[in-house]
DNA sequence: TTAATAGTGTCTCTAAGACATTATTCC
DNA sequence: GGAATAATGTCTTAGAGACACTATTAA
């Protein structure tokens, strides 16, 4: 949320749900690390949540999906809802710093809009596959970057809390939902995915149980390829049985790893 | 949400974050019956959960909170965010019947008043223990009761979807916490809580592996009570431990009932 | 003694977890 | 043949789930 507000267009008080934002944490994961697409507004040193606001006609749900979609160009991906912030102080501290970017990008808000004024934040995250996405920074953006959740730069108002119970969300639905198949490419091998579950629980999976386990819930199927690269034995290519995987999606697996 | 609306304090648009409204599910156990604390408002026909909206000067929680407490007279119950909606049909079917409950009230709302727009609704779920609970009507409600989950009457809004949602996060979180701690009085027999079990999940739990399980993880504890009732051998009394009880509220607990 | 409900023990079977060796590829 | 990584099988153990009888109370 909060970030976006850098548009223009935010102003008409018509247009807009006042006091209600969206944040949108983008998971993507590239080089065994999970990362996070993340914001920083023109004159800001802090950077922020792909975030912003919900339009009259419109669900949150959508407004979510909108701005994942104004970000990596990517329409349709896997989002969840995960929690609502709404406290009088959450933004506060940062208003300023806000403030005075508005004024540096040109736009001068109402001393009262409604931007300034408490707003409660509806938080969603989403997956992505890394390489299909193509940053899109907005026009108030000085920066738009993937930035590993382990290091993340100094954030604004509660961005880093959010991103932190996006975790732990994410963290609770990996046993429940098969995620793996939005993070990683449509062709994948075991190793990857291996790698993928450990990082995102962060901790160490014992590859032979992990297989296991993988394959018996039959939502992976090995494919007849092999990607050969370096001087070592090469993988097979996995890909996700559709049909198991929307099953698993609908009714919720049990995947104890 | 929607509902204490009908206090005329809500129209103070400086009070009170507009478009954003709190809805609390609050659910009691009785009878064997799961049950939900539900209000009429003067001069409707259907039913909502308890609502209210926001203070600027209180976060989200507290206002569930406040909500519980006005119904209830209880404070700290344990209370947990589970979704919010928010779309642009979800209350106009019924914000005529609504305006017209304001007319009948003697309070004429703004024509364009917030309340009548779009609003989102962050909902809660509150559990009490039934018989603490001395249920206070607002001065608005036509009627306030407990109503058993399974059989519901015409609700206002999306006020069905809330609960049913409710109910899945119920389900959901009844194998990560000690939920029946605060659905029971402070002592209760086995086959209290084993009904309760059974009730919230809405299926049959075998006694004996109930028992075991429950016994094993330690957050309830046998006391050397009788409890004598009926022409039949009396069942023991047990509390929970609330050290282990306070653990596994914290950290989670695994019950794979 | 009977009717009603409470309380408890055992067996089986599945699956989680621990663990180490062999296979392939390229240099 | 050596270095690097991929792939795979077995054993142990804990716990889930199925199952039925005995104990207590009061009428």
């Amino acid at each position: 949320m909060d970030t976006t507000a850098l548009d223009a267009s935010y102003f008409d008080e018509q247009l807009y749900v006042k006091h209600v934002a969206v944040d949108n944490v983008i998971f993507g994961y590239h080089d065994r690390e999970l990362k996070v697409l993340l914001q920083r507004p023109n004159y800001q040193q802090k950077w922020t949540v792909a975030g912003g606001y919900v339009r009259k006609t419109e669900s949150v749900e959508e407004a979510a999906h909108n701005i994942a979609f104004l970000r990596t160009g990517l329409k349709d991906l896997f989002l969840e809802q995960f929690r609502s912030f709404g406290n009088p102080s959450r933004t506060k501290e940062d208003w300023l710093a806000i403030k005075k970017s508005f004024e540096n990008a040109g736009v001068q808000p109402p001393p009262d809009s409604w931007i300034l004024d408490y707003s409660v934040s509806i938080a969603f995250y989403t997956l992505t596959e890394f390489s299909l996405v193509s940053v899109q920074k907005g026009p108030f953006d000085e920066a738009l970057e993937w930035w590993p959740v382990a290091q993340l730069p100094p954030m604004m108002f509660d961005h880093a809390l959010i991103i932190e119970e996006a975790l732990k969300a994410l963290r609770r639905d990996i046993y429940h939902y098969p995620i793996g198949y939005e993070l990683l490419p449509r062709k994948f091998t075991l190793p990857e995915i291996h790698s993928l579950y450990e990082t995102i629980l962060g901790k160490t999976l014992d590859n032979r149980n992990f297989t296991r386990k993988l394959m018996s819930s039959g939502i992976i199927k090995k494919l007849d390829e092999i990607r050969s690269i370096g001087a070592h034995r090469s993988p097979y290519l996995y890909k996700f049985e559709k049909k198991k995987y929307d099953a698993a999606l609908k009714n919720g697996i049990f995947l104890g790893f």
